[in-house]
RNA sequence: GGGCGGUUAGCUCAGCGGUAGAGCGUCCGCCUUACAAGCGGAGGGUCGGGGGUUCAAAUCCCUCACCGCCCACCA
């Protein structure tokens, strides 16, 4: 992988960069200008460039819809992996846009038409669509500036949207490409029928919701009056329906081949109770005989089990409900004609025990459609709908997903989306809306289908000259939304131009972000249709995420009313803030429960590391002047400070200029083999897409390591001037700040602004793991001072002395020789005085390493002191004792590899010399 | 009816085969000249129950329980 490094020096300024941070980190002071060039100055991705792609495409959110934590999450996420795939090297193209949202935008306006009085027809079609336009011209393109506040690198001159002209031709050419294929076909099936929005619904805007209803047994009486009892008296036969009000119409009576009871009725008839029609009595191996009473009635026009089964046996699926949920038909008898179908079959069975056909009634929980939009029960019609064969589309995407061409984490999602492939039936894709890609089929009077050629996919069938001697007339619904959103990482790019720059630098894309509530509408559709038009995946990895939940555990929705606003959370903790929330949360596709101490994590963390940098600059801007020499590394710590210095060295190659010099402090040289390390450990976890162990572990090493103990130990030699300790320092910090800007792009951009540089850190470098830097040497003493600074606070503590109150303490154990040359470190830290012994009894702290002795004077409490201690023995005695207890165990030894062996052999060293000198210290008492 | 996830410190969550962690909260002490959105010190857990595999289990397997989610044409 080439990583050019794209620091390059700077370039002379104008003001020195010397201008003091406010104490305390604001975010609203910085994040404006910031976000404003972002958008205005767009990270653009050269298609002609050399280096190599990595493409995300934006989850297209609704351009009718508000930010959500959603879109926050996902956005978030996707910023994090392009800024840092961006620094790393690659072509980092984040491809934004909004999706035209079918229902929910049509909705939107025809509200705003209810609102005067008026409804869609009144205006027509035209008209309609042109207020449309207009509407989402306006407001439409609200979320993507909500999005623009969340500090997204996105390459806005590529914005797209769903019903963009190029985008249009894209849906034009696959749906004409499939129907030439015979994968789109116009069919008349049994459909989803949403009464309140007045169109059809493909299954999954489908929601099934167990409600409580009654199953209704009902007696048919047969033709033949003689005839055997079969599940009820001779004469009749009995059926279990929950729909009486469809009994009008039936087709038949179902029973299986194989049931004893039914056998000599079949191919007999029975009658619908309330009419005088007959129907046929069949046998059909889908009635479970178990089941009720082991006989249905077929209603072929009403149910999809039915309908499957009427197909099997040439039934007719007359339909006795029309568009509006009402009973109209001829079969329908006079008084239950026209009712609404749940007052309908209130009457009908009201009917049916009057006549005595009602056998029985009972409670019945069942699983009815709503839809996903309306809440509506969706009515079961039979229609004449456009569809699309997707089992072939699908068993390309099973082919390609068994080579492993496309790898979805977390893992489990993978079972779930094959699963789904497997069982998949046909996609119903007409809309009867306006609002949408229109349907490119004509039909002539004769009901003919005309679809426009492969090869001449623009020209309109009624503008074909070869047409010109019929009437045709355009079909006047639309696709499904995900019927465009399924090309988005492709039709964005270009395509059906396959040979345009973008698609052949940027497709297929690297990573799919989402949540996994879209696997099967948007991820899934994606496959079929990248495999089918594409011939290859549209992504190499698919990166699922949770929900975002409220503080409850629950679903946020508008009607619950629980939803929580980004922009408000934005305002309250700061974006960065809001960026560490959601990255941190972020762990193997879990769900995220809302937790407002989560942003003030990330509020706190962004100050913090505002305050270091602040120290920093403080202590650069002192030393500045009295540097003198023209070395590298002089040069390097004034740039922060002195108009026109420039960055004589890359930064990258600082830290290895500082491995060689003499003036480094043990601080210096363990800060620089942490970092290092760091480095390495970030740079995996992001490879792995693990972001929230990222974050984490930059979290732990910014304030545990850095601000906690090295600019704590590194203030003495700072105070002195010492060259190395500025320079590691500054260095340090900046590396710290590169490493964190995937994830807090704000104010680590500023502060590496304040620090000198003038070109955005967005564009320097990734740092990269060096192992020369390690230096175990330095890790193994540092951890004494840091034992010994523990141990003396530990004792102040006890003492009940004031932070800032002197104490002479002295030094032991085998590790005291570290802490002694380091003294001033000790001191400056701990706030102590190293003395070489102490006379009289003591009171004292052992570590690891260490044992710190302070005279005992002042207010303690002995006894509670002495019963800590002995706590602390027989817990080092329960370790002792544990290792040893492991190493006694010849499975162990034999076993186990040999380093975990050793290592049990070292901490019985350690612990076994922490012990002695603790009960030294305690034989005094 | 199938499938999946969760159950770890008071709360919200990491860790997912080799000494139990974080943030917040609690207790004690500090405005120590980067930061009180902070600093230092302390306390707190038999990792849901029960079996098993392993030298070693919060971590792997089986099983049960309770929460939650997804899929499903038993009328």
């Amino acid at each position: 992988m080439t990583n050019p490094d794209t620091t390059t020096p700077d370039q002379p300024q104008e003001t020195a960069s010397t201008v003091a941070l406010q104490k305390a980190f604001d975010p609203a002071a910085i994040e404006p200008a910031w976000a404003a060039r972002w958008r205005s100055e767009p990270f653009r991705a050269d298609a002609s460039s050399g280096k190599p792609p990595f493409t995300i495409v934006i989850p297209p959110p609704n351009v009718t819809g508000n930010l959500h934590l959603g879109h926050a999450l996902d956005n978030t996420l996707i910023d994090t992996l392009i800024r840092y795939k961006r620094m790393q090297g690659f072509e980092a193209l984040y491809l934004p846009g909004t999706d035209h949202a079918g229902i929910s935008t049509q909705v939107v306006v025809e509200r705003q038409l209810r609102e005067l009085g008026q409804t869609r027809f009144d205006l027509g079609r035209e008209a309609f669509l042109e207020r449309v336009w207009e509407w989402k011209a306006q407001s439409g393109g609200q979320i993507l500036n909500q999005l623009t506040r969340l500090g997204v690198s996105a390459d806005w001159t590529r914005e797209r949207f769903t019903m963009d002209e190029g985008l249009s031709k894209a849906v034009r050419y696959q749906f004409i490409r499939l129907y030439h294929e015979g994968l789109a076909y116009r069919g008349e099936r049994i459909v989803n029928w949403d009464p309140a929005a007045q169109t059809t619904l493909s299954d999954l805007e489908i929601d099934r919701e167990v409600l409580k209803g009654k199953m209704y047994t009902l007696r048919y009486r047969l033709e033949n009056p003689q005839a055997p009892a079969s599940n009820g008296e001779a004469g009749e036969i009995r059926i279990a329906t929950v729909r009486p009000e469809t009994i009008f119409a039936d087709q038949a009576i179902a029973v299986h081949p194989e049931d004893e009871r039914f056998r000599h009725l079949i191919g007999q008839r029975a009658r619908i109770p309330l009419t005088d029609r007959l129907v046929p009595i069949i046998a059909d191996e889908a009635v479970e005989r178990e089941f009720g009473v082991g006989a249905l009635k077929i209603t072929p026009a009403h149910d999809p089990t039915d309908f499957e089964i009427g197909e099997r046996h040439g039934l007719a699926r007359p339909s006795v409900i029309d568009l509006h949920g009402n009973l109209t038909s001829d079969l329908v008898p006079e008084p239950f004609r026209g009712m609404e179908r749940f007052a309908a079959r209130k009457a009908v069975v009201k009917a049916l025990t009057e006549s005595g056909d009602l056998v029985e009634e009972r409670d019945h929980d069942t699983a009815i459609g709503l839809s996903e939009r309306t809440k509506v029960p969706v009515e079961p019609l039979v229609s004449t709908q456009w569809f699309v064969h997707v089992k072939p589309l699908a068993e390309r995407v099973l082919a390609g997903l068994d080579a492993g061409e496309i790898n979805i984490t977390p893992e489990r999602y993978a079972k779930v989306n094959r699963d789904w492939l497997l069982g998949i039936r046909d996609w119903n894709i007409s809309r009867q809306l306006w609002w949408g890609h229109q349907i490119p089929a004509w039909y002539d009077e004769e009901g003919n289908v005309y679809v426009p050629d492969l090869d001449n996919p623009d020209l309109d069938c009624d503008q074909d000259p070869r047409y010109a001697h019929l009437k045709l007339r355009r079909d006047p619904d639309v696709f499904d939304t995900w019927f465009s959103s399924n090309l988005w990482p492709f039709s964005t790019l270009g395509w059906p131009d396959t040979d345009c720059e973008d698609y052949r630098k940027f497709y297929p894309t690297q990573v799919l972000v989402t949540g996994y509530d879209i696997l099967f509408f948007w991820v899934a559709r994606m496959e079929m249709a990248g495999y089918a038009l594409t011939g290859q995946a549209p992504f190499s990895t698919v990166m699922l995420h949770g929900l975002y939940l409220d503080a409850k555990g629950q679903k946020m929705s508008k009607s619950k009313g629980n939803g929580i606003d980004p922009l408000e959370l934005f305002d309250e903790y700061g974006v960065d803030a809001c960026r560490f929330a959601f990255t941190s949360l972020a762990t193997g596709g879990q769900d995220i429960r809302h937790d407002p101490r989560r942003f003030e994590q990330g509020r706190n963390f962004a100050n913090k590391l505002w305050n270091a940098a602040r120290f920093a600059l403080l202590r650069l801007t002192e030393a500045a002047p009295g540097l003198s020499g023209e070395d590298e590394l002089t040069r390097y710590v004034r740039s922060a400070v002195k108009a026109g210095e420039g960055e004589p060295l890359r930064s990258r190659d600082v830290l290895t200029r500082l491995r060689t010099r003499e003036d480094l402090t043990l601080a210096d040289r363990w800060i620089i083999s942490r970092l290092n390390a760091v480095t390495a450990e970030v740079s995996a976890q992001l490879d792995e897409y693990d972001i929230g162990a990222a974050i984490r572990t930059l979290y732990a090493f910014t304030w545990d390591e850095f601000c906690d103990w090295y600019i704590e130990a590194a203030k003495p030699s700072l105070t002195a001037g010492q060259l190395g300790t500025l320079a590691t320092l500054k260095a340090v910090l900046e590396h710290i700040l590169k490493l964190l800007h995937p994830f807090l792009p704000f104010i680590t951009s500023e502060l590496y602004a304040h620090l000198g540089h003038r070109r955005q850190l967005a564009l320097h470098s990734w740092p990269q793991f060096d192992p020369a830097l390690h230096d175990a040497e330095a890790t193994r003493a540092f951890g004494a001072l840091r034992a010994a600074v523990s141990a003396a606070r530990s004792l102040k503590s006890e003492l009940g002395l004031a932070p800032q109150d002197r104490l002479d303490v002295a030094v032991e154990g085998e590790l005291s020789g570290t802490v002694t040359e380091n003294a001033r470190v000790v001191e400056s830290i701990a706030r102590v005085t190293l003395v070489p012994n102490l006379a009289g009894r003591s009171l004292s702290a052992v570590e690891q390493g260490v044992t710190v002795r302070a005279p005992l004077e002042g207010t303690v409490d002995l006894a509670d002191w002495l019963a800590k201690q002995h706590k602390r023995l027989a817990e080092l005695d329960r370790q002792i004792r544990q290792a040893q207890g492991k190493l006694n165990n010849p499975g162990f030894v034999a076993r186990a590899p040999a380093e975990v062996v050793e290592e049990e052999r070292r901490r019985i060293a350690d612990f076994g010399a922490q012990k002695e000198r603790l009960e030294a210290v305690l034989a005094q008492f």
